[in-house]
RNA sequence: GCGCCAGUAGCUCAGGGGUAGAGCACUCGGCUUUUAACCGAUUGGUCGAAGGUUCAAAUCCUUCCUGGCGCACCA
């Protein structure tokens, strides 16, 4: 069944309409189902940690206020689930000695209410830490019915339907936990990644998405128009070529962690918005880069898991160690046996070599009909066999990470524009486009800098073991429902 | 874009030509310090949509919608 939003509350409508009942009954009453705060004194974890010494039975004469959502109740409201961010508080209220006003109130409360609660805290014989509810406050109430939550394994509970899951994901956040992790440690992820970023002296700074032209990338591009001007633009695929404008304009470490969106298929590893990170640092190369990038990866994975080693749909990857590093012609040689050059090699790497990269790997020495941002190779035979100084990073079969030396010489960087072109008339759509406006600011002079790009969302896929990019965005792109 | 699979109650799922089902949730009653509480009863459906075949369609056929997976494109 499609489950739109309007369909449940039509399809629910018995439910609801039990729901709406009680919300015109407490308006009766004078409450307000929807007010505007709660004087909170603890958080649920707090009182969790305060009190799991307690002996079993054990009373407290200490009050605190709570508040969260009622993810169940049993016996009549004499046991209430309690949940906020931190989890749950278990609530306690004797149908028997209850306060008259609680025997009003509870009736017209259901799962899925917000509620604030004042009382004592105790633990139960059997060890459960639990509030004595003095004092209970409707802080929201809900029309729609919660499903059910997931908090053992002996069934199986929550939301299945991944439709419903991305459609409706504050659903799928309240009833599954480990859909609420993912995004904590994506977040968890981001902050790390700018903390070592911000303690190395770089700076984050945001560039266009709006552009007149979409380059930086080989990939096609969203159009949209801009009305006054009356002019179409195109949504950033990359953020390459203003961040290394920043730098020509002396600021020596930029970064920019940014959406970027790509007209192109839906898969398991694609979304047509997703997040990337992209640095630049003045006066060093793709060996800076790599370096960099490795550290840079260690670390993050250490702060979010606090481990270097994990486990991706049932492979160990391993950041331990140092990270593999080889050049793609060795590569392919090895697996092929084949010496080969330019657009051959790599498309022999992507056929044999790229999926048998299950633990970090970085391959170097890319071919310049692939690379047109990148330097020319410095070791002068290199250069001439037609690689430049770039390394991407593979991580389960997957591209991970792409860097290189930036190209900082003007008039190549135009005749790597232009060899573009030529592959764009070719029937290459997505060769990169020839953008004088950065060859212009390239001929005011770009010193020597490496530069990276990251994919956070495949990395995120990684460090939270998610198999499809739609797990790590919080709302993936779906089609439109008739 | 192509191929395969799926859509049945609020949730999780059975049923695959012959009266639309279960567990949980909801409602009511019982029990009353539970831990998926428990016991009993009631309620709940356009079987994704539209056509077709048939005495009879959730079931078979066609088209469409939505989603998942794989391939292609890509990061």
């Amino acid at each position: 069944m499609v489950k739109t939003q309007d369909n449940n509350v039509e399809s629910s409508s018995n439910l609801r309409e039990q729901r709406l009942e009680k919300l015109a009954k407490l308006k009766e009453k004078g409450i307000d189902p929807y007010p505007y705060g709660f004087e909170r004194t603890h958080r649920v974890g707090e009182i969790q940690e305060k009190f799991k010494d307690l002996e079993d039975g054990e009373r407290t004469d200490f009050v605190a206020s709570v508040c969260g959502k009622v993810h169940n109740q049993r016996n009549d409201w004499m046991f209430v689930d309690l949940f906020d961010e931190d989890g749950k508080l278990q609530l306690f209220s004797d149908a028997k000695t209850r306060p008259e006003e609680l025997k009003e109130l509870l009736p017209l409360f259901d799962k899925g209410d917000y509620i604030g609660v004042t009382g004592k805290i105790r633990k139960t014989p059997r060890g459960e830490v639990t509030l004595d509810i003095e004092k209970i406050t409707l802080l929201s109430k809900t029309l729609q019915p919660l499903p059910e939550i997931v908090e053992g394994k002996k069934r199986r509970l929550g939301i299945a339907d991944v439709e419903t899951r991305y459609r409706q994901r504050y659903l799928d956040l309240i009833v599954n936990p480990e859909s609420k992790d993912r995004l904590r440690k994506r977040a968890l992820m981001v902050q790390e990644i700018r903390n070592y970023l911000d303690s190395r002296g770089f700076l984050e700074i945001e560039t266009p998405i709006l552009n007149t032209e979409a380059g930086g990338a080989s990939a096609k591009p969203f159009i949209t128009h801009h009305n006054t001007l009356d002019m179409d633009m195109y949504l950033r695929i990359a953020t390459e070529l203003h961040l290394k404008r920043l730098v020509i304009g002396g600021f020596e470490r930029v970064y920019e962690i940014g959406r970027i969106f790509r007209n192109e298929g839906i898969s398991i590893k694609h979304n047509p918005e997703f997040t990337s990170i992209e640095l630049y640092q003045a006066y060093t190369d793709v060996t800076g880069m790599m370096d960099l990038t490795e550290e840079m990866l260690k670390y993050v994975c250490d702060k979010v898991l606090a481990k270097l080693k994990f486990e991706y749909q049932g492979t160990e990857i391993d950041f331990s160690k140092p990270f593999e590093r080889i050049s793609m012609q060795e590569a392919v040689k090895k697996a092929t046996g084949k010496e080969l050059f330019g657009v051959e090699l790599n498309e022999a790497f992507e056929a044999h070599v790229e999926k048998t990269l299950i633990q970090p790997t970085f391959i170097y020495d890319y071919p310049v009909e692939i690379s047109p941002l990148a330097k020319r190779h410095r070791d002068e035979a290199k250069s001439e066999a037609g690689f430049v100084e770039r390394f991407e990073l593979f991580i389960y079969g997957r591209e991970t990470a792409n860097a290189f030396t930036e190209l900082t010489d003007p008039l190549d960087q135009k005749e790597r524009f232009l060899m573009q072109g030529k592959q764009r008339e070719e029937g290459d759509e997505e060769a990169h486009i020839y953008d004088q406006d950065f060859i212009t600011a390239l001929e005011y002079g770009l010193p020597p800098t490496g530069g990276m790009g990251l994919g956070i969302d495949r990395l995120a896929m990684f460090l939270t073991d998610a198999a499809s990019i739609r797990d790590i965005i919080a709302f993936p792109t779906m089609k439109q429902q008739v």
